[in-house]
Parts: structure tokens; sequence; C-alpha cells
DNA sequence: CCCCCGCAAATCCTATAGGATTTAAAAATG
DNA sequence: CATTTTTAAATCCTATAGGATTTGCGGGGG
């Protein structure tokens, strides 16, 4: 069920598709749409209260992100769960990624990108890490944008294209981990760490926090994670 | 204009988004659509002889592919030619993410896959090598086979899904306009180094004669390329 | 009690219609 | 002839209708 979103403005002109999209996102993302679950094109357009049209052209965008499967003839359904090793796999491919995304952004550092990370850092403190979704989305929100906001900056769109090919299962990991916000402490001091690299404008250092960081991720969700 | 293929044969059961996606991935890659130019969605469904719906949904999931974008409300339009700087950072982004694909790959070979990665050097060359994209598609299918099917084994679904969002091999034609391809005997031969090396069950070797093979292609692209 | 069949609902998919807006052409005016 | 205005066509977008198929369910037969 995907219940639409309360502050719905009407907005001038906009592409109901797009809002459609969002819509489906933050259900996905919310945990609302639970793993495996089918995502009905009649279904949803019925609970957006729009018609099949949008909704089949926001489902097919979304498809890229990993987030949905599509079989044809049989229709959409939420990405399976998980493993451990799943998420094993997940961080390797971050370790390759990411130092490059941080050396490179760090080699073309601007004032403003720097204090949008000085914002996320400041987020990540001051955001709650109850156990339920809507007390660690804010942490998420601000997680994913520090390490967005350097992959948008490396300069090279096609390493931010393979970062987003990964970024949206980070989140869903957690999500659906069961693990909640542990090791949050941990976490901000390594991404200052990332970020004092940044600010002294050395771009080795900085590749090899964030390889220190995402390797510590990995390593925690390992312990923490249920077995098997 | 997007014109039918001829040799379009009435399968039992089949999403006609699906045949429509590829009727105009088909005419992108000929060049029969210029870079920059509008595509419309009535016009291609008057063309194709369909109605708007299944081009909608397949043009949706062409964006993706960078090949045309898409803005809110004006339609879709082929993508803008692609410049040095975007062929070197696609370059970049492969010597980032391929040697690991190979590596890993490597650590796992199997006699099928090893069968599959000669065949498809065999089929390197025996391609023709012609100016125009219908001679020279083979040769660009043979080597979009050779790198994914390493990156398909490398036994981590993140590292093909980063592979993947590259769409390497679907980009390059658009260097390559008019050019056709100008350095098979060498790639061929890197490619052969690069089976060398995994027949072997050296994974780094392997991954360094990846390396210098996309090396490479950058390198000759970059002294080839029209204009500056 | 279990299995199978038939009907109804749901679903995917495509076509069609029409509203809102932009674009292009044609007509009218200076 | 140049410029502006008006009109027609094209285009994007969404809704609706209906065909083909699958899925769920309840009743009847073994």
């Amino acid at each position: 069920m995907i219940t639409p979103s309360r502050g719905a403005r009407p907005v001038s002109r906009q592409v109901l598709a797009d809002h459609v999209y969002e819509e489906i996102l933050e259900s996905l993302m919310d945990g609302r749409l639970e793993p495996g679950s089918p995502v009905s094109i009649d279904g949803t357009a019925r609970d957006l209260d729009v018609s099949p049209t949008p909704v089949r052209e926001a489902l097919a965008r979304l498809e890229h992100t990993g987030l949905v499967v599509r079989v044809a003839l049989k229709g959409y359904r939420v990405a399976p769960v998980f493993s451990r090793d799943d998420f094993a796999n997940l961080m390797d491919a971050r370790l390759v990624i990411e130092p490059v995304t941080t050396q490179l952004a760090c080699r073309r550092m601007s004032p403003e990108v720097l204090s949008g990370l000085r914002q996320a850092i400041a987020d990540l403190k001051e955001a709650p890490r109850g156990p339920s979704f809507a007390e660690f989305r804010d942490y998420l929100d601000a997680d994913e944008r520090f390490h967005r906001l350097i992959a948008e900056n490396s300069g090279n769109p096609f390493m931010l294209a393979a970062y987003e090919a990964l970024g949206g299962q980070v989140q869903r990991f957690r999500l659906f981990g069961g693990v909640g916000i542990t090791d949050a402490d941990h976490a901000i001091a390594e991404h200052q760490a990332v970020f004092r690299a940044i600010e002294l404008g050395d771009p080795e250092a900085a590749a090899a926090a964030m390889t220190e960081h995402v390797g510590k991720v990995r390593q925690r969700a390992m312990q923490d994670a249920p077995q098997a």
C-alpha cells in the first residue's frame, strides 16, 4: 500500500509521473513496501489516485535503480532482501569506487561543497538514532548526502553513475538489516577524518580515510548482523 | 525517422514496449537519429505503427543509458555528441572498475566462461570493421561480450551493476561517429593478453593486463578522435 | 479429506481520446 | 518587403476502455 504524502503542494505545472516516482521511491525507502512483494501498476494507481499511465512510466524509470525488478508480462516486485554476503559484496564494491571519487573530488574541492560536507556531518551528529525508521531516517539521509556530495563533485559523471548504481542499495540494507544505527559515533569520527583530509587538500589521505571508513563499516556490520 | 526493422517476427507473447526499445536503440546506434535532435513520442509511435504508450515506456527505460535525455514537459532528445573529455572520463571510470572485475573473475574461472571468452576473441577477429554502424556492430558486440562476461563472473553483483552503469560499449559509437574501428589489431592482442593471464589463473596479471588494455584504448582514442 | 475445475477478480498491456501547451505556419498589417 | 498577429498543427501528458492472461477462490467429485 502506497499512501500519498501529506504535504503535496499543487505546483503550477508538474509532470505527474515525476511525483509518482518520488512517491514510490519514498515508500521503498521507508520500508512500507517489503522486499519481494509485488508492486502492482493498477493497484498503485488506485492508491495514489492517478491513472496507470504515469505509474507505468515511474516504474520503468525506477527499474534501473535496482530497487524494483521487472518481469515481462508479470509486473514489478520490490527487489529481494539482502543476505550477509550481499552486504559484504556491496561494501567491497564501494571500497573500489568511493576512494576514487573521494580522491577526485578532493582535487577540485570548492568552499561551497566543503560547507555542504561540514553540514552533513553536523546533521549526522544531531540526528536521532532510535530503532524505528522514522527516527534514524534523518541519519541515513545525512550519511547519503555526504557520500553523494563527494561523488557528484568527482568531476567524472561516469564515476557518479557507478556510485549511484550502489547508493540506493546502501540505505535499503540498513533499513531491512534490522541492526539500526549502532555505530554512529565511530562513523561520525571516520567521516570527520575524510573531511579533514579533504580540507587540507590531500587527495591520497582523503582516499585512504574513505577506504578506512567503508572498510570499518563493512567490518562492524559483519559483526553486528544476524548470522547466516 | 525511425523505420521498423525488416525481420520482425510475430513472436507468441511479447511486450511491445521491449520491441520498441530495441527499435529506438538501433536507430540511435545507426546514427539515423542525430545528436540533439528531438525524439517525439507521438511521432515515433506513428513511425513504428504503435500507440504512444509503449513508446513512452521504452524512452523512460532508455533515459538511464544516457543515449537520450529528457526534459519534463518538453520531451526527449538524442544525447549530445561525446566529447574527448567525456570519453576520457568513461575510460577513467572503466580503469577503476574493470581491473577489479577481472581479478575477481579470474579467481573463480570456469571452463564454460573461459570458452566464452575464447569465442568472444575469435568473433572479434573475424568481425568486419567498416565505417558504418551496421558493419562494426558485430565487433562492438563481441567486445562488449568479452568485458561483460568477466563482470558477470566477478561473483559480485554490485560490481556488475557498476560496470553496467557505465554503459561502456553502448557509448563508444558516439565517439567513433563515422570513423569506425581503427585499432582492432591492437585491441585483439590486448584481449588475448587478458585471456592468457586468466587462463593461467594469475589474478594480478589479469588485472594488470586489463588495466593495460583499457589504458591503451583510452590513449589511442585520444590520438585518433576527430578534432581537439 | 483431497483434488480439480470453473468463474470472477485482478493484472499487464496497448490503444484511443482529449486537455494544456508549445511550435510552426499562414495571414494580415505597416 | 518586414513584422506582428492569428490560426492550425504538433506535442506532451493523463485518463479511460478493453483485450489477453493470470490468479484466487469456492464448490463439486473422487
